[in-house]
DNA sequence: CTTTTTCTGGACATTATTGTACGGATATTG
DNA sequence: CAATATCCGTACAATAATGTCCAGAAAAAG
């Protein structure tokens, strides 16, 4: 306990008198943006919520708007690395490749879905934020395609089959489904097939299974 | 011409003094909240689009709130129905069933997309459109689950492949591609074979593309 | 033409949100 | 301890949005 409460003074209450770091006010805006959209994301609220006064917002930022690019600039930087890395990953079937573009959903610290469900919310009100989006969006599914191509699937099926794949994934986090991971992990040889159109072989499935539960556990 | 104002006259200014409609305030509504998302539907801009006071509102809806209800209502009724109509036909074959599912979201008049991704937007901050978003999502895939399953497809397949159709279906709207109708024609040989596993047969997918074609013209 | 019904517009009150100014509190530094 | 840099809080100003009140315009009904 002791050392917890050192390394808060460490990190929070470094100089001054200072209560909250720029870091907090960047997660709160980050949280209010995945939750209730960019419209609510608003200096009073946040300051609310922080338990400090709304004035010391334009300490860390010059206004509302610099704190928005901030938090399009960490997505940005995040959320089409951990795709395009997966992707790359040599293997010796499109199962398990496909196996390996699924680990990025599944564990938070790779890919943030929701904050990339909410830029996206958001970038069908900003321009420059549409921009960024379908340059995002390019990039993931032509590797996926790559990816398709590489495990003997004609251009136009690896074509379709990316777009399958990824839509896929988007759509189902666009309906913010509940379930369980034992759930999802007792469809994953069905849904197998379905992207691919080859069977899995048992020892993958049995293999990617086993990781899915551990990484629900670790979370 | 002439008869185009008559009609005109017999919709709008039927009583007193009056400038726009209660069904003029939920189109514009309605276009904002398809657009920019519920936070920005605004009595004042929605005024303001219509050229007339902002008070002259609250003739027609108690409040903000009560143009909302109506709203939801309005998607509540259309939206659902088409996709179930479209499953419940009778067909030869798994891939002509799917086929008439895509009919509802290639005709603007049977599935408004648009709409039906901004309540689920809303939805996210609004618990009451959360629960008729979720019912209507259960309602969906359980007709198309129904779908397969009587076209030979065992149980977990089946609810597989259902998800992955609608989820495909949903993924691709949020992201909002702006592809032509020609383009998304020409790979739907290879989507059916993703989708379904099996290869369609030639003439349903000419007969398919062909009314593909003729609904983008026609609109 | 008069009355009635229907709808609009301007004025007012209230609240929410953004941004600025400046004094003051607090830890760091010398 | 004194000086400094850092950050917070109160106060003020401006704008935008919601909702209410009421006079009055305009078509419909008599």
């Amino acid at each position: 306990m002791n050392t917890s409460t050192q390394l808060d003074l460490r990190c929070k209450a470094r100089h001054g008198n200072s209560k909250v770091t720029r870091e907090e006010w960047l997660t709160a805006a980050r949280d209010t943006l995945v939750t209730k959209g960019v419209s609510d994301v608003k200096v009073l609220t946040l300051a609310n919520q922080l338990g400090v006064a709304r004035s010391s917002f334009y300490w860390y930022f010059a206004n509302r708007s610099d704190l928005l690019d901030a938090l399009l600039q960490e997505w940005e930087q995040r959320n089409t690395q951990c795709i395009l890395e997966k992707c790359a990953l040599p293997t010796d079937s499109i199962a398990q490749s496909v196996c390996h573009f699924f680990e990025c959903f599944m564990d938070p610290r790779l890919f943030d879905q929701g904050l990339d469900f909410a830029v996206r919310e958001w970038s069908r009100r900003d321009p420059a934020v549409r921009e960024k989006i379908d340059e995002a969006d390019r990039l993931r599914l032509d590797a996926l395609r790559e990816v398709f191509k590489g495990h003997g699937y004609g251009g136009d099926e690896a074509d379709a089959r990316a777009r399958i794949l990824y839509f896929m994934q988007l759509g189902y986090h666009a309906l913010d489904i509940n379930e369980s991971m034992d759930t999802r992990v007792a469809r994953i040889d069905s849904y197998l097939i379905g992207f691919t159109g080859r069977r899995a072989a048992p020892d993958l499935i049995e293999q990617f299974s086993h990781r899915a539960r551990a990484l629900a556990q670790g979370d």
